[in-house]
DNA sequence: AAATATTCGGACAAAATAATCTTTTATTAT
DNA sequence: ATAATAAAAGATTATTTTGTCCGAATATTT
């Protein structure tokens, strides 16, 4: 469904977000240990977040990646997703095809079109806020 | 969403559904044409199903693939997709945890099992028999 | 100012997926 | 029987995704 890269994207953002309670700053290492991810390769995916608008890094000592209290508000696991996969998960054909719409739909139009609203909206309306406060309950988690 | 190998197989399966009406075998090459896919790819692709006893095939002179009336009433894309991608893309968790339940849940785990549900359902009851009757009227395309 | 901790950036390597090529095997028609 | 046709099977190549490594840049602490 989703790309490896994003999939430790979107672990490490709700990581950063539950952390940002009680620390200012989140370090690389502590990220990739948390979300159990090759710390190298989450490196790279958090430069092409930082890079996006989604987190905010600082280097040096006690550097790390954070977020800011009032864009996290608004952050939606859409905006993670569509930064790194693209958007195409949810606008794409189910069948790959280039220029599939109503006008000249594939065999699986309609049926994937309901589904791609699903997900779009799922994802839309999904807050990294809400997902990390379950995390500080304990009630979820980012490895196991 | 799907692999690129899957969504060959549902078109070729969809395409040699409908020409079952008027021939009795589809030829590799005819079907990589109609379906617009590289053709040895689409070999292997078919071999696949054959293997996985969703198509048929006969070699030699007029031979080709093809699929019996009666299994093809009851062949689902769930089959096809099965067959090649495996059932992870609705049973696996969203994030890519390898235990992950209503125990010991990932953050997205409740939104995403919703999302899971409606693919599974819509893979389950599309019926590759009534898409490939979509093609027939010319009302759907398998490529642009 | 020097040493240290940390992200940034690009080059490199490995693995998985997608695509191709070649030979073999089965079937049919002549 | 023989030749022609078409799928099966396996080996090979290309591309993309995933993952690693190393040096540079930047900020902090001493």
């Amino acid at each position: 469904m989703f790309s490896k890269a994003c999939e430790y994207g979107i672990k490490a953002t709700v990581y950063i977000a539950q952390q940002m309670d009680e620390h200012s700053r989140v370090s690389l290492t502590d990220i990739s240990e948390e979300i159990d991810s090759p710390t190298p390769y989450t490196a790279k995916i958090l430069q092409q977040l930082v890079r996006g608008g989604i987190l905010n890094s600082k280097k040096g000592p006690h550097g790390g990646f954070y977020l800011e209290k009032a864009g996290l508000k608004k952050l939606t696991l859409a905006n993670i997703v569509s930064t790194i996969d693209g958007d195409s998960i949810y606008t794409g054909c189910g069948l790959g095809l280039k220029n599939c719409d109503e006008k000249k739909p594939c065999p699986m139009h309609d049926s994937f079109k309901a589904i791609r609203q699903d997900l779009r909206f799922m994802l839309e309306s999904t807050k990294v806020d809400e997902l990390s406060k379950g995390l500080s309950n304990k009630l979820t988690f980012l490895k196991n």
